[in-house]
DNA sequence: CCTTGACCTTGTCGTAGCGTCAAGGTTTCT
DNA sequence: AGAAACCTTGACGCTACGACAAGGTCAAGG
């Protein structure tokens, strides 16, 4: 048989044969007078083998590993520790399908926030913020978001119930639309406007104990590489209303 | 921020970040004058939900396509996309864990047959093949492993049912074993033996009207390919046995 | 006899998402 | 001053082949 043949028959392309001779996996056979492989039934044999481990998911090296050490134990071996492997995936696969499913419920429930997939109770918070059109409420949604994607379960939860009273409560949030406002107002103010101190000190009012006690190493300090990025995210007025607020919220952590 | 640590935040390695920004998922930030990488909140708030969408399971590109597109209605039709990509993988991965349940129980049944993995009825068959040793009987195990491999579930069954009898009753399996020896000892023989041609009534006579059925194109001529390799499979005498089996075989299929 | 079409040959590049060198420059700490 | 821990670009490696390219072979038909 030509590799054509054998392919065929094997249910595979002449392209894989070939990949299988360079790996070793099934022999060269002779070659015809015109320099065509010619197969015999031995490996038609062997390459079936071979499709079937393959379509069991084995890799191609670890195919050869098993065709090569004459088996008995080794293939079992291999199996048990492909079922796990695949047992893994398929988990895996299937709380991404969860938690995809959970995203697409988010769709129904008024679409998807711009910050991209989220946990849902950062959705119903972004979606309480989100009628806030201020670039600085905007700018927050994505810390949030950040903050969201960083953390783990546990800690998002507790996240999530510290900020609970903001989507909760329609008075607060309008409060804090406000703010942002006021902060968006400082866009082009100079670094002495008077309205700077007592924003700050509002800003801080705003945020409660229980969120400062989440932040295990502190709330960033602007000598920390991701305050000093924060604040280089705004304009100079802005940035030092948040430089005062991160300083008061140091001070307030460390009185906790 | 330097790349390191926009990395450490977001909780990906810095050559993701260069990779991402190969790619043009997330813009390349102002250098500092010793050339590091200069990264703002921003670009953590984009890396952060890079990194939210990868987990997903979208690809790279597709990541790409919906922060390019500015999104709303792209994001929601990629993620159902992806859903039922995800769902045929999982369907897939849960198939084949059930073939290896399969494998795993013959396992403890008796050991898996050398030939590798196969239908669980073939197992059965093999074994009742297994105790003769000859070459042939090899040979003709690793014959019964291909066509399993080779055929559907419907032909696979039908297949199997045919040869039931030889699995099922030990006297007929003694038989089939005799033919076999009788194949062996044909092995230096020269292609006049007399032993030749009542072997190859034998063993057509060994061979249901039910298998026969079965061969859809007609059993192996020695014309086609398949059929010469499998006569330049066996020793000269023992192929001519082959050879009139195969010829038995296509008349008497003639007749059905 | 020549062509056409369907085969075959070797060799190389491309895929996805980075990991992992290599070879060098910067910053910081001791 | 030297070591440790950063950073830079560039290039190869991994899986299991698919898809070329550029050519040789063979059987059938005009």
């Amino acid at each position: 048989m030509r590799i054509g043949e054998i392919a065929a028959l094997a249910g595979v392309t002449p392209r894989a044969v070939r990949h299988y001779h360079h790996l070793g996996l099934l022999p060269e056979p002779e070659r015809r007078p015109n320099g065509y492989r010619a197969y015999g039934v031995r490996h038609a044999v062997e390459l079936a083998r071979i499709r079937r481990l393959t379509e069991l998911g084995l890799a191609l090296a670890e195919i050869r590993d098993v065709l090569a050490d004459d088996e008995g134990r080794e293939l079992t071996e291999v199996l048990v520790e492909l079922d796990r492997d695949l047992a893994r995936q398929e988990a895996e696969i299937h709380s991404r399908r969860e938690r995809l499913a959970g995203l697409l419920e988010q769709v129904r429930d008024g679409g998807l926030p711009p910050e991209g997939p989220v946990s849902p109770g950062l959705a119903e918070l972004l979606r309480a913020i989100a009628p806030s059109d201020s670039p600085t409420a905007r700018k927050d949604r994505g810390h949030l978001a950040l903050v969201d994607s960083l953390v783990d379960d546990e800690q998002r939860d507790a996240f999530l119930d510290a900020l609970r009273p903001l989507a909760d409560d329609p008075e607060l949030a309008a409060r804090t639309a406000e703010l942002y406002a006021a902060l968006d107002e400082l866009a082009d103010a100079r670094v002495d406007d008077p309205r700077i101190a007592p924003l700050a000190a509002e800003f801080s009012a705003a945020v409660p104990d229980t969120l400062l006690r989440l932040m295990g190493s502190g709330p960033p300090a602007d000598g920390h590489p991701f305050g000093q990025a924060l604040l280089g995210d705004f304009a100079p007025a802005q940035a030092e209303v948040v430089r005062r607020l991160m300083a008061d919220l140091v001070r307030r952590s460390r009185e906790l």
